[in-house]
RNA sequence: GGUCGCGUAGCUCAGCUGGAUAGAGCAUCUGCCUUCUAAGCAGACGGUCACAGGUUCGAAUCCUGUCGCGAUCACCA
């Protein structure tokens, strides 16, 4: 039973004793670490309908609660604050009930289902460092929301079509002289992309030999070769022209191939994928409803508009003059395909960079519009760009952080700090691989998603990630430790782990401390589920790792003087370890036995 | 120019729907490895919470304005 809630009843009877009829706000927060007490009641925000002196308010609740309730034992008032002091009791009573919940923290009711859409890659080029913040995040809050009580459909939406795929598909027919992935050893998407860099080498040589010869600019881009010869495969790709289609198909499938492997290493996964080429119609026959149904309108021209004037925006295109469709129709008809798909879906989660922030707004009240009841819970997850010191991310000038190299580094820096400090002597070759792998992408994930979504991030790739302070591997070494704690106590005090007898226990500071943080678990993982943030499971699990290293260093847990109470604290070690384990879980962060 | 977001210690970040003396890590300095893993612990140093007003018992937090940074405002995706 939370603190809170038996607190409040004691003060709304305290008050109807003194206050008759009163109805007062009634709030607790925390006890600040240079008081004394455990919890603390405001009494400041019950002055706007008691009147009188805070502290002697204070001073008569603080005294009422001692006397009727007997997790109560003492108080004291500062200012406008009555600090509580609860029993040892009500914190072992409530311990008991963290040890003996299979799944602590994870809510047991189901509360509906959502779609979570993240990663949505194009098929012309590697993922990057960006890329990993949008898999990071979205697999993460899938995972928040299914402890939440959530079912969570994940799923990509891949951009499998349209002229930047035409372009590395030319590239390679012209100077790519038969070579597979397989072929060269290179990852199938590494080698698509090598030629989505060599068509904009080739265009820019093309623009340049044109602007010599007289034309401008635009005239030069327009007429390069290279950008017709990707136009035509485009049109014939449209067409069905069955040699590009097997091209098209070929390319994407060595591209598929590169991505999966990413992703497994990233540790993401996806329930379903769904492919623009199949999409890139929908979005039609909605729009044509919606203008008969009065929400668009068509000008002379045949042009189709969505006037969001009234509600401060502009009008916005969603079908060209030419009857074709814009981004915005393919997203109108994606997602009304996705909800039927998944009828028990109650919403939707877009994962998606901060710069498409108008395009959700806009995309959200059209469907409104439409009316669809569904439009009211759609979230467009929006993240700050990862941008490095030396500016932009910008493909074309070769200064994009590549996921695999980055994961590469990462595992590398983990096995030469993990290897200076020489404490792993005792595992295989194979173990050592394994623990590289986890202390590595255990400092990535951490140090992404410990920040707030909406902040963009200053990637240093030089100093790149920290492993010590506020880090992955910080956490990780305290699971690491605790499970040595825990097969130590194991092998030389196992008897006297059976006794549970912990009702005469004095609690120190530091214990009930911890049982108070761990207490507050359930409460993150709502309130990380309803503000979509990892950041928030992440301090928290900082905080209570931070709690754990002062208890563990500065009380000998193996060598408590009683029987009951090693028992107590190797229990409360354990559950902190389970704690840890399932916020790593939440982040996506695997946490090994030993490091 | 319109709209949206951000601005907290030298650096990287916490700070929830307003509450006590604004917190961590890195960096710098001081202690702690015959006792459960020192990737650790304890401590020192470091702040006009961009700036100016307002709301109130009380503002880093809410409101208005200013400045700085970023994004966006395509018959591109």
């Amino acid at each position: 039973m939370k603190a809170e809630n038996f607190l409040t009843q004691g003060v709304t009877k305290a008050i109807e004793e003194f206050y008759p009829g009163a109805d007062v706000p009634i709030e607790f927060q925390a006890t600040r670490k240079d008081f004394q007490g455990d919890i603390t009641l405001v009494v400041f925000a019950m002055l706007k309908v008691i009147k009188g002196r805070p502290e002697a308010i204070g001073d008569q609740i603080g005294a009422y609660l001692v006397s009727h309730l007997p997790e109560v034992v003492g108080y004291n008032v500062v200012k406008g604050f009555l600090n509580l002091i609860l029993s040892d009791a009500f914190y072992l009573s409530a311990f008991e009930q963290i040890i003996n919940e299979k799944q602590f923290g994870f809510s047991e009711r189901s509360v509906g289902a959502l779609l979570v859409e993240y990663s949505s890659p194009n098929t012309n080029k590697p993922l990057h460092l960006g890329h990993i913040r949008n898999n990071l995040l979205g697999y993460s809050v899938s995972e928040i929301l299914k402890a939440a009580g959530y079912k969570v459909y994940k799923t990509q939406i891949i951009n499998d079509r349209g002229i930047h795929i035409c372009k590395s598909m030319w590239a390679w027919q012209q100077f790519g002289q038969g070579q597979t992935p397989g072929s060269i050893g290179l990852k199938g998407d590494k080698l698509v992309g090598n030629y989505y860099v060599k068509f904009d080498q080739v265009y820019k040589a093309q623009q340049k030999e044109l602007m010599d010869q007289g034309l401008s600019q635009e005239q030069a881009e327009a007429e390069a070769p290279a950008i017709k010869a990707a136009q035509q495969m485009l049109r014939q790709w449209e067409q069905g022209d069955s040699e590009i289609v097997e091209l098209w198909k070929t390319m994407n499938h060595w591209v598929y191939d590169g991505f999966e492997q990413t992703y497994t290493r990233l540790g993401v996964d996806f329930d379903k994928n769904y492919f623009e080429s199949d999409t890139y119609l929908l979005g039609k026959k909605d729009i044509e409803h919606g203008l008969a149904k009065g929400v668009f309108f068509q000008k002379e021209d045949g042009s189709v508009w969505c006037d969001l004037t009234n509600e401060g925006l502009d009008h916005k295109l969603v079908l060209r003059s030419d009857g074709t469709s814009v981004y915005m129709t393919q997203d109108i008809g994606t997602a009304i395909q996705r909800m039927s798909d998944y009828p028990d879906a109650g919403g939707m989660i877009y994962t998606v960079g901060n710069e498409q922030d108008y395009h959700f707004k806009v995309l959200f009240l059209i469907l409104a519009r439409l009316g669809y009841s569904w439009a009211q819970h759609l979230f467009h997850l929006s993240y700050g760009m990862v941008d490095l010191p030396s500016g932009k991310m910008k493909s074309r000038e070769g200064t994009v952080v590549d996921a695999d190299d980055l994961i590469d580094q990462m595992q590398q820096t983990a096995q030469e700090i993990t290897e200076s400090l020489g404490k792993i002597e005792g595992l295989t070759a194979e173990e050592k691989s394994k623990l590289f792998k986890t202390i590595g992408l255990g400092a990535l994930k951490y140090y992404i998603l410990k920040v707030d979504p909406k902040k963009r991030i200053l990637f240093n790739p030089e100093e790149s990630v920290d492993f010590q302070g506020n880090t992955g591997p910080f956490i990780q070494y305290a699971y690491a430790r605790i499970q040595s704690i825990l097969r130590k106590a194991q092998k030389e005090h196992s008897s006297a782990l059976t006794i549970k007898k912990w009702e005469q226990l004095s609690l120190m500071d530091k214990e009930k401390s911890l049982v108070k943080t761990l207490m507050q678990y359930p409460d993150k993982i709502q309130e990380a589920a309803g503000a979509y943030s990892p950041a928030l499971i992440a301090n928290y699990t900082y905080d209570l790792v931070k709690e754990f290293n002062g208890f563990y260093q500065n009380l000998t847990i193996l060598g408590a003087e009683d029987a009951a109470t090693l028992s107590f604290r190797v229990a409360l070690a354990d559950k902190v370890g389970q704690v840890i384990k399932s916020s790593c879980g939440l982040l996506g962060i695997e946490v090994p036995d030993q490091m």
